[in-house]
DNA sequence: GTCTATAATTTGATAGAC
DNA sequence: GTCTATCAAATTATAGAC
C-alpha cells in the first residue's frame, strides 16, 4: 500500500470518529510511522486531504453499491442494498459515515470539502429516486430513507449501540416497502 | 441577559454551526464583548460549557414539546409537533440539532458531554414510543422517525437548502401515519 | 520522500490586579 | 465579575538538508 493510500487510512479513520476539526498532520503522520511534514508533502494543506478523502469515499461507496447490485432486479432488493452499505459504516469501527461528520461541521469547513459532501448526497439521492421511479412523491421517498439511516448512524454512535441504528434502518424499510409493494415500478 | 446566558447562547450558536472543537473561548467572549478569562470565570472548562449547554438545550426542547403538545389528544398531531420542533431547529439559522452535531464529534468529546447527548436521544426515543404506545414494532417506529428528522437535517444543512429536511419530514410523517391510521392507540 | 527545525497562530487555562 | 498578562501546548504550514 502506498503512503498516500495509508495517509488516507488513517485520515478516514480519525475523521470518521471525531471530525474534521479534531484530526491533526501530527496525528496522522504517527498513525503511519512518518512526520508531519511527509504528511504535507503527499496533501500541501488539510484542505487537500479532506477533497482527496471524500472523493475516494464516495467513490468506494458507489463502486460498492454497484457490485452489490450487480444484475438485481428486485427493487426492495436495492433498497436493503443501501441499508447494508449504512450498516457497514458503523460496524467498520469507524462510527458514522464521513459525510455525515463532514455535513455537520460543514459551516466551518474549507468550501472545496463542503461542495465534495454536498455531491455525495446529491448522488445518493438520486440512485434511490431511481430505484423508486415511477413512484407518486418518489423525492419524499428517497430523502426519508436516506436521512433515516444517516440519523441512524448518528445515534447509534452516541449510543455505542448498533441496534439503534437497526431499528431505524428497518423503519426506513418499511416506508421503501409500503410504496413499492402496492405499485408495479419500472425496473 | 445574564452574561451566563449570553455566553450559552453564543456557544450555542456556534456549536450549532462548526462543531465543538470549532468553537473557542475568545470566539465566544468576542460575540458578547468580553474578555476570554471573563468566560473561563463563568465555566471553568470547556467540558462545563459543553455540560450545560447540551442541558439547557435539552430542557427547552422537551419544555417546548410539552408546550406545543397539551391538551393534544391526537397522535398524528402530536408526532407532527415532534417535526415541527426539529424544523425550527434549521429555520433559526442555527443549522442543525446541537445533539446531532456532538453525537457526530462524540468520540473525541468528554464523558460528561457524550453524556448528556445521550440522554437527549434516549428522552426523545421514550416520547416517540409513548405516543406510538400499544403499537407493534414501536420501538422500530420511533427510532426511524428520529433518525429522519435528524438526518434529515444533516442534508438540509450541508446543501444549505430546508427543502431537504422537509421531504425527509414528510417521509417520516408518512411512516408514522401509516401505522396510527391502522390502530385505536390508547391515547 | 522523509527528515529536522522552526515560524506563526490559536487554543485552553491560570494568576493576580482592580 | 472583568480585566491584563501570560503560559504551555497544539496546530497548520514551510525551508532546506539528506
Amino acid at each position: 500500500m502506498s503512503m498516500r493510500e495509508k495517509i488516507l487510512n488513517a485520515a478516514e479513520t480519525r475523521m470518521r470518529a471525531a471530525g474534521y476539526n479534531a484530526m491533526s498532520f501530527r496525528d496522522i503522520a504517527a498513525d503511519v510511522g512518518v512526520k508531519s511534514a511527509s504528511v504535507h508533502y503527499h496533501f500541501p494543506q488539510k484542505e487537500d486531504l479532506g477533497v482527496a478523502l471524500v472523493a475516494r469515499y464516495s467513490e468506494g461507496q458507489f463502486a460498492a453499491l454497484a457490485n452489490a447490485t450487480e444484475g438485481v432486479e428486485d427493487r426492495m432488493a436495492m433498497v436493503q442494498a443501501m441499508i447494508d452499505l449504512h450498516a457497514n459504516a458503523f460496524v467498520e469501527g469507524k462510527s458514522i459515515c464521513l459525510c455525515a461528520m463532514l455535513s455537520a461541521e460543514s459551516v466551518g469547513l474549507p468550501a472545496r470539502v463542503t461542495a465534495e459532501v454536498k455531491s455525495f448526497f446529491d448522488q445518493s439521492l438520486a440512485w434511490l429516486r431511481e430505484v423508486f421511479g415511477g413512484e407518486p412523491d418518489e423525492e419524499m421517498r428517497a430523502e426519508a430513507v436516506l436521512a433515516a439511516l444517516q440519523g441512524g448512524l448518528l445515534i447509534a454512535a452516541v449510543s455505542r449501540d448498533a441496534a439503534h441504528f437497526d431499528r431505524a434502518a428497518r423503519g426506513a424499510a418499511e416506508l421503501a416497502r409500503t410504496t413499492l409493494d402496492r405499485t408495479p415500478g419500472h425496473l
